[in-house]
DNA sequence: TTAAGTGCAAATTCTTTGCATCATA
DNA sequence: TATGATGCAAAGAATTTGCACTTAA
């Protein structure tokens, strides 16, 4: 179930609407090929014009709108597959559930401890850290998570 | 709810024991003390010589050999004070269960991408990000956290 | 003695799964 | 038309809460 699709680079990825059906298992046959359905499609859709990185319960308020007979589970499975796919990246901190955002590529985030508002930051990707580490703890470092916390402008305002 | 303490500084309670009843709301009653209960301490205890950062359950399972009558929502209840107090520290990440530890002030983490074990890095804070990203998003910057995902010496022998 | 803490059971919340049906490729 | 996807209901899992009882200060 984990490798029946090739993860694809980020930067063939950034516009919405490409088409991903990247076959591993057999590349002769017509199987494991992703399709391409309304509620899919809406999900990308709404993950693309929001800055809000939903969680999955307000994307499937959202989505229901629009399709109201859609189900909570169906925006889980989605979100799943789109994860493995690379095009959608999930957020998970202190809270007891995840955010979504379409996958922008490498970034950071700053979260609001109070409004819980989740910003993008503009800062670098310290990737050598990853070599670093991995030379002196002995590790093989994939990638990592750096995450923010703090009052955002309207928060700092209002206190 | 949220503000009947004060936080601790970090460098005060690097040591196991020492009694924490700060006070905040009215420094003359006998109010709002911290008491010192067999369970409180049996999860500091344990937390102290772990270097696993177990989860609830897992503390849960300990203490009860200990403590056969203990109850899970005690595990929780405490974790939370314990953390309130700046006694001790939690991580969440993919998963959707929360790590605890003891307070060790600022730190980073590895996490094994296959078994799940947790690791300390060894790598100086990046305190100077903070008032960066200050400065650069006119925020307020608290703290931030940093998590390394890849392999784990174990898991890269195995493969 | 009194208010914080506990144990137990039930409730909440997020997420996953089984299955019959639907619809895309 | 074959198989991936959906909707619905039910199951799982982590965490929280209400309440009567206990216990540390």
């Amino acid at each position: 179930v984990d490798n029946f699709f090739t993860p694809v680079p980020i930067h063939n990825i950034m516009q919405l609407g490409i088409i991903l059906n990247v076959m591993v298992k057999s590349s002769k046959s017509k199987q494991n090929l992703f399709r391409d359905t309304t509620q899919r499609q809406l999900i990308l859709e709404y993950l693309h014009r929001s800055l809000a990185h939903p969680t999955a319960q307000e994307i499937f308020r959202i989505i229901k709108k629009t399709l109201p007979r859609v189900s909570l589970s169906t925006i889980y499975r989605n979100l799943i597959i789109l994860e493995k796919q690379g095009r959608v990246s999930s957020l998970s901190y202190s809270k007891n559930f995840t955010r979504f955002e379409l996958n922008h590529g490498d970034h950071y985030h700053f979260i609001c401890e109070k409004c819980d508002k989740v910003e993008h930051v503009n800062l670098d990707p310290l990737l050598e850290l990853n070599s670093q580490l991995a030379r002196r703890h002995d590790l093989v470092v994939n990638n990592h998570q750096l995450t923010f916390f703090g009052f955002c402008q309207n928060c700092q305002k209002k206190k």
